[in-house]
DNA sequence: TTTAAAATTTAAGTAAACTTAAAAACAAAG
DNA sequence: CTTTGTTTTTAAGTTTACTTAAATTTTAAA
């Protein structure tokens, strides 16, 4: 499987499951930085190939080898992640940056050793599962994401989904780490903002980010 | 630069350096697997950017660019192997298999961490010298191939190059390993044998074979 | 329900990295 | 020095992974 065919089924993979996205298409394109044109035709490409269901102007639906597949370099991708944040201490959007090169050229063989080697980790250092060799992947619903939370109540994040690098460096500033604790003070609904409380300061954050951030409630 | 590239690159500088090879389309060809038709394209395109000289039925002959590209890349690939056969005791065909994927896939920043890790090591574990973030690359005039040496005389193992699965596995049986000494017994000329013997066995082995084995005199 | 805007597809084209087959150039043996 | 066999190049074609532009379909608003 080529590069770029990974990199395709892994972007509707998770076009599928992220909440607030869908995988028609012009998003797909999008947050790959293609055309739409592209994506059509390399959608019909991978249909033949049985890797996803395509039918004119809907979205794209990986069929189960496909989603093996995802998962497989989703696989590797976290593994190495958890690798570099160990081995050589590399901060959230290093082990980022080099896993998503990495995840393309690591055998199977390669991916299993890196695993034993860290005990078979479950998470990776952003809080997000690691699929096993069989394609399981654990799904917590005690997780939520910030935007659901309820006001007055205290929670310890869990996951910190796909920041960038300057995301990045606001949740190294103000403490928004994985394990940390907070307390939600107050959710604007109507502009879709919430305010959080954490090591004594108040922060003041939009849905976009948010939605980035997990939690789970402290009982 | 592509994966393709990179490893054209390398190889022509491999055919280059390696004596007994010589870097005419047709050698570069063999050894990467393509066609001749395919090689006189690729160089004409590598010529254009600079990275080789290309004349019409001459040998191709890498730039100073061009030799520092295919260094940059045999680095990344000594350091992995380095690093994967001591993390995880991965063989040596291992740790080359494995090499020859990630080596194009990673980062100027994450070989020097790697290299950073290791202690800065001066070679991999097949005994071949890694090149240095500024691409020069130590070579031991004492070092010479079995092919070359001496009746009567002994020697130390100090490197193999570029073993395949079974000679690999030929080596180990018969105890060929960087540090093993051995005496050589004869040279024959005519047929291009040599007689060694290495923990009280005696071995018969063809140049094709002594060309890749690179001993020290012991003294 | 019509219509305008947005999304998607189709069509045509490009560049890389190859292939096979035929033509041309080279090397070296008589 | 010619001839023959090998090597290299040229020519034409393929697949992948895209692009832009135009046509079509869908969606959503009037």
């Amino acid at each position: 499987m080529s590069i770029a065919t990974e990199n395709f089924i892994k972007k509707v993979y998770q076009c599928e499951i992220n909440e607030g996205f869908d995988s028609k298409p012009g998003s797909v394109a999008k947050s790959l930085g293609i055309s739409n044109a592209a994506v059509t035709d390399i959608a019909r490409k991978l249909a033949r190939k049985n890797l996803l269901i395509y039918e004119k102007y809907r979205e794209l639906k990986l069929t189960d080898d496909g989603k093996k597949l995802a998962l497989k370099v989703i696989r590797k991708h976290r593994l190495w992640e958890t690798f570099l944040h160990e081995i050589f201490n590399l901060s959230l959007h290093e082990i980022h940056r080099e896993a998503e090169l990495l995840e393309h050229q690591t055998s199977d063989f390669l991916a299993d050793k890196i695993s034993q080697f860290l005990d078979n980790p479950l998470f990776d250092p952003h809080g997000d599962p690691i699929p096993t060799v069989k394609g399981e992947v654990r799904f917590d619903d005690e997780n939520i994401t910030l935007t659901r939370t309820k006001e007055g109540t205290h929670y310890i994040i869990t996951r910190l989904l796909g920041l960038d690098k300057e995301l990045f460096e606001i949740c190294s500033i103000n403490n928004i780490n994985i394990g940390s604790k907070l307390a939600v003070n107050k959710q604007f609904a109507e502009n879709e903002m919430t305010e959080i409380e954490l090591y004594g300061k108040k922060l003041l954050l939009n849905k976009d980010f948010t939605k980035k951030i997990y939690v789970k409630e402290i009982i």
